[in-house]
DNA sequence: TTGTTTTTTGAACGGCGTTCAATATTTTTG
DNA sequence: CAAAAATATTGAACGCCGTTCAAAAAACAA
């Protein structure tokens, strides 16, 4: 039957249609400046109709939210192509801090709304799980190259993504108006490079 | 004349009593889901009412803000007490965690809301200026007994910074989810531990 | 008391997320 | 083909929001 099956393409299209004027919008104003009408002004459609295809604003979040770590994830495995475990770890961080620069928005989306985000969205969250987990094997693999040796995992692990999003989350809410003679860009990439200056004695 | 000293304490007054207000739902709900109506229940006023004492809601923000620093400074002073200064330097990074642990709100308040906070608001923005000067001279203060000699002290505070605010961060936002084992606590606190413990072989 | 100033109210404006009856469009059925 | 059923879209409405402002109330000055 090739008419259902067009009528879920066609269904998948409108879905992607409001997910592109969201992004659109979303990346442009931020997720609370953003309205229903806003987005559905963007694609010519009335606000109504965004809900016979999405539940409400927070579904679409979800949508984007998840977006945002399929496009870290596939950086992050570019890094596959680095051998030394630690050298990639050295790299991963340079990613996100990259990644934050290029795409705050998204940043912000996916690690700074306080957003339910229920674990129950199971589709999402895995996601964003395996971007740690990505993260946790890392450090694991260093561990085995024998570095961080007498650390516990877990809290390592915890400690340097801290360290990461640390950087990323001062520059996305915009903290860093305090450190004025440098750019943003000297500012985290220098002060990773010091972070990974203890690592490297550790 | 004591009229108009009375009439300027009573206007002191009004502010402070909608400032309470505010706090209360503020702490309570969060920033964007306190209403200037919710405020003005919370103290049986009207609403329009407080833009008779306020220029609009992001005023209250900005003191509600300025009373957080004014808070975390003082429970950093506290440290003067200890007298090795790179002791102080990790004592302050348990202070910081524990107070955005027990003022979680105040703590998104002033590091997560993406608000103006224009620089040209003089008052508050120099008291978390403050904040993070004292920081500054307490690694400067270490430098000066030898550690960290050959970093350079911006970049080395920025890190330092970064590393604290991810793990309050974290938390604040509810991010700590994927290492579900171990509590809130065990984890910043530990996590933490394993910061300074590079800071130590640095 | 009367007039003036300060404080408070409450209605209003435009915008928000969301719902839903009515409508338009497409597909299925006879 | 036409009619019925299913699907997709609209636009008005609801109850919120931050904010403004004319009018009312309260406090003060004369």
């Amino acid at each position: 039957m090739g008419i259902t099956e067009r009528k879920q393409k066609e269904k998948q299209e409108m879905r992607q249609r409001i997910l592109n004027g969201a992004r659109k919008v979303f990346l442009k104003n931020g997720y609370q400046q953003t309205s229903m009408r806003n987005i559905a002004t963007e694609i010519n459609y009335s606000a109504g109709v965004i809900y016979f295809h999405f539940k409400d604003k927070s579904e679409i979040f979800q949508e984007l939210h998840n977006e945002g770590f399929i496009l870290l994830l596939k950086q992050f495995r570019v890094l596959d192509a680095v051998k030394d475990p630690f050298e990639r770890l050295k790299a991963l961080g340079m990613v996100l801090i990259k990644f934050a620069q290029d795409h705050k928005d998204y940043y912000n989306l996916m690690f700074l709304v306080e957003e339910p985000l229920k674990k129950s969205e199971e589709n999402g969250f895995q996601i964003a799980e395996e971007a740690l987990k990505y993260l946790r094997n890392l450090i694991i693999e260093c561990q085995h190259t024998g570095r961080f040796k007498d650390m516990d995992t877990e809290y390592l692990t915890f400690m340097i993504l801290s360290a990461m999003h640390g950087i990323c989350a001062l520059f996305c809410k915009d903290k860093t108006t305090s450190f004025e003679n440098k750019t943003n860009e000297e500012l985290m990439e220098n002060g990773y490079a010091c972070f990974v200056a203890l690592l490297e004695k550790g």
